[in-house]
RNA sequence: GUGGCUGUGGUGAAGCAGUUAACACGGCGGAUUGUGGCUCCGUUACGCGAGGGUUCGAAUCCCUCCAGUCACC
């Protein structure tokens, strides 16, 4: 019943004292480390940062969104273009969302029906329909590695029955999107929903796990609710996933979250943080944010962060990094992005060592200790 | 020198006798988790050029002075 998966997950090691597990997963352009953190690039760029750049950081796979390059400049452009790759000219692991959490954030804009889901774009206003079929046939078109399954993404708060019908909804646009995808060459994830009910998430895997997508997306996490329901809730999921397949928690991506994502036993995350608040002026650091444009640092001659390695770093100062701020200079932003995707690159590539060196829990204490949430 | 006009926070300004001096920008701080470099939130003048007077009450009216500005000598 297991199709040949164009993306494949390896489990290396998993540690003995906590859930956290070091794999590789393999895709048709190169395989890449978990736990891996993937830059978000929503529109075909990692929003001022050149690929040379990100491979410089380390940078192995990143996202691509599949509403926004549906809307502009279409998808049929970029499969003339050759692909996402192609057109954006990045050689790495590429994976595209699905639309799933667009429609979530659109929230009353949008119409969601058993059939797909009928929503305004937010460019010009008219009306556009995404349904499975659609969303597969998309991303199939734009062509990344990995394409995630068009799902619901549950607002919290939402009472059982809303989220045990969304979540079996989920389920049926899944398997429509499996039966819509034909690419050989690009794997299909599905996503579990369920919202913050824990028999609802457990039901989502249960079905989720019978249809042999190459893997699994933990949706629904991350959307207001207080952190400890979502170590709690992403506890419970985690532990019923198959071993064998890659797990990919959505949308998160601050330290803190990362390293207890990993704790449990998540492989891969994506998050819109550090490129975000970056082109706000802040950055993040071993002990927490670091709001650069703040007047302390007005005349605060020393990195960012000490002894970080990112260009950043090596060749610029806070007070440089905050008079462009001030001054609105676009630099600053490439600036404060280069670090914090570095940042959260470099803090994968120490969480993996810590894996193989079996001291992944000393790592996470350590670093829980001496960062400020 | 004479005449006119004008002086309100960091800036541009509203108010032209009566509740806690509007608004905008800037400043300071905060938010941001499957991306709008967008945005949102909080805060920022015990004081209206200085001094006196009128009045129950003055940034608002009167006087003097100071400063700026324009015009004419």
């Amino acid at each position: 019943m297991c199709k040949n998966h164009a993306v494949k997950y390896e489990l290396v090691k998993e540690c003995s004292r906590s859930g956290a597990r070091l794999g590789k997963l393999h895709t048709p352009h190169g395989t890449f480390d978990t736990p891996m953190f993937m830059p978000v690039g929503t529109q075909a760029t990692v929003k001022t940062i050149s690929p040379e750049e990100l491979y410089e950081m380390g940078s192995q796979v990143i996202l691509a969104n599949t509403y926004h390059l549906f809307l502009r400049p279409g998808h049929e452009l970029v499969q003339k273009a050759g692909g996402l790759h192609k057109f954006m000219n990045y050689k790495r692991g590429m994976l595209t969302d699905s639309g799933g959490f667009q429609v979530f954030s659109l929230g009353a804009m949008r119409k969601i029906t058993e059939e797909g889901v009928m929503f305004r774009s937010h460019i010009d206003g008219s009306k556009k329909f995404l349904s499975p079929e659609i969303a597969t046939n998309v991303q199939e078109a734009l062509g990344a590695d990995i394409a995630m399954a068009f799902d619901e993404c549950i607002p919290y708060p939402a009472t059982y029955e809303y989220a045990k019908k969304s979540t079996e909804r989920t389920t049926r646009w899944a398997k429509r999107c499996l039966e819509a995808h034909t690419r050989e060459d690009q794997s299909l994830f599905g996503i579990v929903q369920g919202g913050m009910y824990p028999d609802l998430r457990k039901m989502s895997v249960e079905q989720l796990t019978e249809l042999d997508f190459a893997g699994y997306g933990i949706g629904g996490l991350s959307v207001g609710e207080p952190k400890p329901m979502m170590y709690d809730i992403l506890g419970q999921t985690t532990c019923l996933m198959p071993k064998d397949k890659a797990r990919y928690l959505m949308g998160v991506g601050t330290a803190d979250c990362i390293v207890e994502a990993v704790n449990l036993g998540v492989d891969m995350m994506d998050c819109v943080f550090p490129t975000r608040v970056a082109r706000n002026g802040t950055a993040m650091t071993n002990e927490g944010r670091l709001v650069v444009r703040n007047a302390t640092y007005a005349e605060d001659f020393r990195p960012i962060e000490e002894g970080c390695t990112c260009y950043t770093c090596r060749n610029f100062s806070r007070a440089y990094i905050r008079h462009l701020f001030k001054a609105e200079e676009v630099f600053a932003l490439r600036l404060l992005t280069i670090h914090n995707l570095h940042f959260l690159l470099d803090f994968s590539r120490r969480i993996r060592e810590a894996i193989a060196n079996d001291t992944f829990p000393e790592f996470r204490e350590r670093f829980l200790q001496n960062y400020k949430a």
